[in-house]
DNA sequence: TTGGAGTCAATAGG
DNA sequence: CCTATTGACTCCAA
């Protein structure tokens, strides 16, 4: 793992204020979409890329980073797809995911870290938020203008005003529009639980599932490609919330978690208590805590996915790096000044993202086996039909 | 080719 | 409007 060199970089970053960077008198006129091309809004340009900046970036915190830009965000009413499409350059819905569950810094790659080097370079902007809202206002006005000028000029001189904007009346033409494929819940559950099952089926057995489901042989890839992943990713979130239970309460085994239904608990999030107010009552972390098997009245446990003999019943969970809470002592020089903020909040100010796993775990082991068994014997016990 | 990481973009709810 | 979810895509490395 390529450790952050966090070399001190000495380099005078100068400027942090930045000067005002709004050199393209951009008018503020496109109706479609102007995503940010190339030279995204490369704010803080204080002679170094972005890339560059992130190569030489410190260790950062993804939580609390994200935290703070969701409260600058919403404390300001700016939405996320003005900052993404302005300072991110990315669109609404990455925003959302970035913001709602950061992967620890060390799992990032390096394209993975910039968002996180941009934002924090925007939080550290004493006029970010101005900013922002200076954009916010023109988008506004431009928008007025466009609605104004369709309404006076074009024919349209319906009443009641603007339905639906005839963008591009185009009739579907060959409604190459891809519909979408919506699965539905119990294909999802059929799918979870062959994940339980097989978290890397075989093309034969990917090729049964479709057929099994009515489904694309593509979709099934695509569902374990984006299921794996984001299971993974949950599990990144709960190894950092583990890590910053740190001290206090051992935490009181969260009890609840049956579900109602065998819905496996990707849904997640017993996230009770929602009061905006830093009051969270209970703290509610999930112990990492891997019981042997007495688990009182635990969910079914469904998928008897007993392959390999209990031999590797045992087998350990990578607890890949696991981040020691104080190793990240960071302190930049020049551009370290730059990455550490106010480091505002230590207080217990948690958000109780609890996830009912214990599947994940499961299929995690399975997904451990499935590479021992890859390593072990070169070819499949079945499969290549020819 | 296969799998992982990042994203996009449609869409479901507020 | 806004945000969250999620199937599909692109790029990359092994």
């Amino acid at each position: 793992a390529p450790e952050s060199p966090l070399s001190s970089a000495e380099e005078s970053v100068k400027s942090l204020g930045e000067p005002a960077t709004q050199p393209p008198a951009s008018e503020p006129s496109d109706p479609p979409e102007s995503l940010a091309p190339a030279p995204l809004p490369v704010p803080g340009h204080s002679g170094l890329s972005i890339q560059e900046m992130v190569a030489m970036s410190p260790e950062l915190d993804t939580y609390v980073i994200t935290k703070k830009v969701k409260e600058v965000l919403t404390d300001n009413n700016l939405g996320q797809r003005l900052f993404g499409e302005t300072i991110l350059g990315l669109t609404q819905g990455s925003v959302s995911d970035l913001l709602a569950r950061p992967k620890p810094w060390h799992k990032l790659s390096l394209k993975g870290r910039e968002p996180f080097v941009r934002m924090q370079l925007w939080l550290s902007d004493p006029r970010n938020v101005e900013k922002l809202m200076d954009m916010k206002r023109l988008e506004k006005k431009a928008y007025m203008k466009r609605r104004h000028s369709s309404v006076s000029e074009s024919q349209s001189v319906e009443a009641g005003g603007e339905t639906s904007q005839g963008s591009s009346p185009q009739h579907q033409q060959h409604q190459l529009k891809k519909p979408r494929v919506v699965l539905a819940p119990e294909e999802k559950e059929a799918l979870k639980r062959a994940y339980q099952q097989k978290p890397y089926p075989s093309p034969k057995t990917i090729e049964e599932l479709a057929s099994q489901l009515n489904l694309k042989t593509s979709t099934v890839i695509n569902w374990f490609h984006n299921y794996r992943s984001r299971i993974r990713r949950e599990l990144f979130i709960e190894e950092i919330q583990a890590a910053a239970g740190e001290g206090s309460s051992p935490s009181a085994r969260g009890g609840k978690a049956g579900e109602g239904d065998s819905c496996d608990g990707t849904e997640s999030d017993g996230t009770v208590e929602g009061r905006p107010g830093p009051a969270s009552g209970s703290e509610e972390y999930r112990g990492v805590s891997e019981g042997g098997g007495a688990d009182p009245g635990e969910a079914r446990e469904e998928a008897s996915a007993e392959v390999p003999s209990g031999t590797l019943a045992s087998q350990d969970i990578p607890t890949s790096a696991l981040s020691p809470p104080g190793t990240s002592s960071h302190k930049g020089g020049a551009i370290g000044s730059l990455f550490s903020f106010p480091e505002t909040a230590p207080p217990g100010t948690r958000n109780p993202r609890d996830s009912s796993l214990r599947k994940k775990k499961a299929a995690n082991l399975n997904n451990i086996i499935h590479r021992l068994e890859k390593a072990a014997s070169r070819e499949e016990p079945s499969e290549w039909e020819f």
